[in-house]
DNA sequence: TTAGTTTGTCTATCCAATAAACTAAGTTTT
DNA sequence: AAAACTTAGTTTATTGGATAGACAAACTAA
């Protein structure tokens, strides 16, 4: 039995947490405040408070209005106390983000990626991550811990199982990022990722169940179940992508036949834009032909956008979500596919699953993956503190 | 913030649960067993004993071996020191059981249902339930719930939101039940009911994640993640049945088209019976058939086989599930599907997520919704103990 | 017998939350 | 401006759990 017991350092550490969060959610806010908003007993808050300054992570900042009595003491949430680093390792790109540890990005930087073995990955990635470390200003935390999305099959412990786009099967990533630097490391899928980003920082904020669709060159889920991303038995799930839309379609290369990335990815629209002669080969040159106002065009987004809307339909009816958040490069080709995917979804999907869903895009464009990134590690740091 | 607090009570009613709980699955065990398992302290342990001692739901079932010491005074958990009523409310039947707080039958019932109208329904079911709770014997806590499990949509509120097969639409059938009983009253869709009880009782036992597939006339599904029932942001989701695998299929009445219960049910076996001339329209006949040897049939369950695959491969793609339970009429056609149904599943799931994964049909039989239904009864009562 | 072992209880102590009293620092009323 | 009131935050004594360690009880083995 593992089941931690109950003790009062647990307690304290609940109490300590749920502190924490109210200054986070509602900051500035005054001991007062806290104590009516938590139940928590003026006394309890106070002193918890008083160790929550003493470590670092809040701070007076002077006083706020009264209304006939001592005026309060606002507290916030010291954001600077630490960093957390963010890494979207892509197909051809890697990109970096240095956060606060309320997700303020304080450095951006890109780099490309030429060669793709873990190799040659690593030899450009360790010096990558290494500079946005080195940039992070003092603090009472310092760089709290790393988190990358990749193109690919991620396991609990962290290592890269199966991605195919990178040619790599059973990279221990996390294993040669955390000796590197010495730093906590979260390794997990993009989508995954993505959808963290978006449920944190983009529009899928304070949602409780979410599915993020990532529509790039395939198509990858991340599923937010009950505020919690969800993972399999084995630590994969959501591939959505693979889901068969035609039980007797073309086959798949994972082996299926007819799956949903078949026909709704990036990969699906530059193939048939190609079968038709459209464009020159690239999403750029379909988007403004597509703005341009050609007619064939719009009608193949628009077709993208209903093959969209059959997966989005699959969906809900399993997953009976708040809302489904379109991400990745797809994204941006919004205007010609959003009314058909929306038609589609709503004429294919039950009744009563659709009653306030929401249906929404990226916020966060191509940095979904980047935020999810830099906020898992930073929830992980958050964790840590809970439980220690 | 309706967070609940940390305090004393919090730690004594945690470790209560976990005291009991360790007696619940571990008995016959002594209170030193009970502290080496949880980790908690003997004293503690002997005081939280005696305080479930006193309530009635642990005894002291006289001594056990000692290995050169004190012999340990055994404890077990008293299954009957109340009781629950489950109920499985068919299209054209109703079955009941009375168990203890184990799940142990003490009664089981079952009745036709010659009309469905909420009404007339109403006026079967309350003798029929009443008739149950009357034969529960004395107990310290009496009869502590029931639950009931129904073909149809159901709300947080449980309402039955619309039962086609019983021509139901917002029928309140939880404030009508708990009214006339005064007892605390479940009511859940049939799938979810049976995923508990397979997970409980039947070939989902000690199982984190499992999607029980009920194929019935339809298909339903009830999704065990995470050792929890999974429901949508509604209250109701996994109706797999209604995912489509074939996106330009025949138009099912769900609105959608292809769903994949219009390929693998009891009634598309019997559609495609009937085009055939195969049996007299019922899975009774087929069954007859197939056992005799006959090809068309045995061919025909082999289809069925195979539509069951490609959708449990969806299953397996979007959940990474450790098992898939196959439940509900279909599953007595189990020799006639099973090989092909696996064949197709691994044919076309991704091999990471088939890894270790266990493809079974439900252990209860018909009874899997009865006896989660009751169980869900139970856990509930649990559940008030553990807040209160 | 005697020594050693295991079970379960008892006792003193610790610790976090809390209520209530209190201090601090304001605003409003007269 | 003094008095009365309000609100913020701290101090103090109390409460109620968990715990370590001492202990008693009940056993085995030699």
């Amino acid at each position: 039995m593992k089941t931690p017991t109950g003790d009062q350092a647990l307690i304290k550490r609940m109490n300590t947490a749920i502190v924490l969060e109210s200054v986070l959610r509602d900051a500035p806010l005054s001991r007062a405040d806290i104590s009516a908003l938590t139940g928590l007993n003026k006394a309890t808050v106070s002193s918890l408070v008083q160790d929550l300054i003493d470590s670092g992570l809040v701070r007076e900042i002077g006083t706020g209005q009264s209304s006939g009595g001592r005026k309060p003491v606002l507290l916030e949430f010291v954001a600077e106390s630490g960093y957390a680093v963010g890494v979207d390792l892509g197909v051809n790109y890697v990109r970096g983000v240095l956060t606060d540890l309320r997700g303020g990005v304080v450095l951006e930087r890109t780099a490309q990626l030429p060669r793709t073995s873990p190799e040659e990955v690593f030899g450009i990635l360790r010096p990558f991550i290494q500079a946005l470390v080195d940039e992070a200003p003092e603090s009472a935390f310092g760089v709290v811990g790393i988190g990358v999305g990749v193109p690919g099959l991620v396991d609990r412990g962290g290592s890269v199982l199966y991605a195919p786009n990178l040619g790599w099967r059973d990279v221990p990533l996390q294993d040669a990022l955390s000796r590197a630097f010495g730093l906590p490391v979260l390794i997990d899928n993009e989508a995954n990722v993505g959808a963290i980003g978006e449920r944190q920082f983009g529009s899928g904020r304070g949602i409780g169940s979410m599915i993020y669709v990532s529509v790039g060159m395939g198509i990858g889920t991340g599923l937010i179940l009950q505020k919690e991303l969800y993972k399999g038995a084995a630590g994969f799930s959501g591939e959505l992508g693979h889901l068969s839309i035609e039980a007797n379609g073309p086959a798949c290369r994972c082996g299926n036949r007819g799956c949903w990335e078949l026909y709704a990815s990036e990969q699906a629209l530059l193939a048939r834009a190609a079968e038709a002669g459209l464009g020159e080969g690239t999403l750029d040159s379909l988007l403004a032909l597509a703005e341009r106002g050609d007619a064939r065009t719009r009608a193949l987004f628009a077709d993208i956008g209903e093959s969209l809307g059959v997966g989005i339909a699959n969906i809900v009816n399993v997953f009976n979500p708040e809302a489904v958040v379109i991400g990745n490069t797809m994204s941006r080709a919004r205007p010609w596919l959003e009314e058909e995917m929306i038609r589609t979804t709503e004429s294919r999907a039950l009744n009563f699953h659709l009653r306030g869903i929401r249906l929404l895009f990226a916020e966060l464009g191509d940095r979904s993956a980047v935020m999810g990134a830099a906020e898992s590690a930073i929830s992980a740091f958050f964790k840590r503190l809970r439980s220690a």
